[in-house]
DNA sequence: GTAGATGCAAAGTATTTGCGACAAG
DNA sequence: CTTGTCGCAAATACTTTGCATCTAC
């Protein structure tokens, strides 16, 4: 079962104030992955006194302490997304934006397989496609 | 054989200028990943004239004339290389932040069996993995 | 009560751009 | 010649930070 943020905060030993239960639950919600710009009108709709600097602490906070997961997709800003137990990575559509999350296995174990062949322990890894739809 | 990022200028129509000349130069001996500021420096040795502001315009334009690469690993600023035939992904050393190109030619199989799958053409890709030295 | 969080505005980075002077083809 | 480039400084975009105030625990 899925941790809610909120439970993740207090395991964590991080302090849960109005904004960050805000955030987290806009974050727990969204579908997609929004940039902190995004992320602050849509915590603005909600209460408008919350700053962008407050905004930009949390997800930091949250990205170090593993809740969220920050992107630097090609060219664009840095977007965020929940981090729950299953890892994906993702496909990029060049021409409309979309993101599509996919998980592939054994791409995982390969990245492992190349990783060790340099005698690395791979911590981390990121990987993107770019594609356009194909007229089928 | 390796053609010569002047060659490649003259190819695409792109004015060779004494700044671009030596931009390129710069660019095809390096082998390592430099940011734009550590390009600037090594720019400045050679003619200190020369701007930060053409460093800037040089790079993008080469990037879009397919002749550098741009790397935005994790948490840092813009990386270039030269792009030229062989192509390859990269493994950073988290701790000492050493890049180690590598090609998986199975990996790139896979990823275009990935975005076919979804109904994609897979134009580009992005394949950063992170690790740390394993003692042996 | 106290350590840590917030809002605000100011400061930092990284990068781009307007403009007049200049140089490549 | 003419079009595009350069250097400069100012502008922009994104993100961080100092500080006084406030709040969760």
């Amino acid at each position: 079962m899925k941790v809610s943020i909120e439970k993740k905060c207090i395991n964590k030993g991080v302090k849960l104030t109005d904004q960050r239960k805000i955030i987290a639950k806009i974050m727990s919600d969204a579908d997609d992955h929004p940039d902190v710009d995004e992320l602050y009108k849509r915590v603005s709709k909600i209460d408008s006194k919350i700053s962008l600097a407050t905004v930009y602490r949390t997800v930091k906070l949250f990205e170090e302490t593993g809740i969220l997961a920050k992107h630097e997709f090609k060219g664009s800003k840095a977007r965020y997304e929940e981090l729950n137990e299953s890892h994906h990575d993702h496909l990029i559509d060049i021409k409309s934006g979309e993101i599509i999350e996919f998980v592939d296995n054994e791409i995982e174990k390969l990245q492992k397989k190349v990783a060790d062949k340099y005698g690395y322990e791979l911590v981390d890894h990121k990987l993107e496609l770019y594609g356009i739809k194909k007229k089928s």
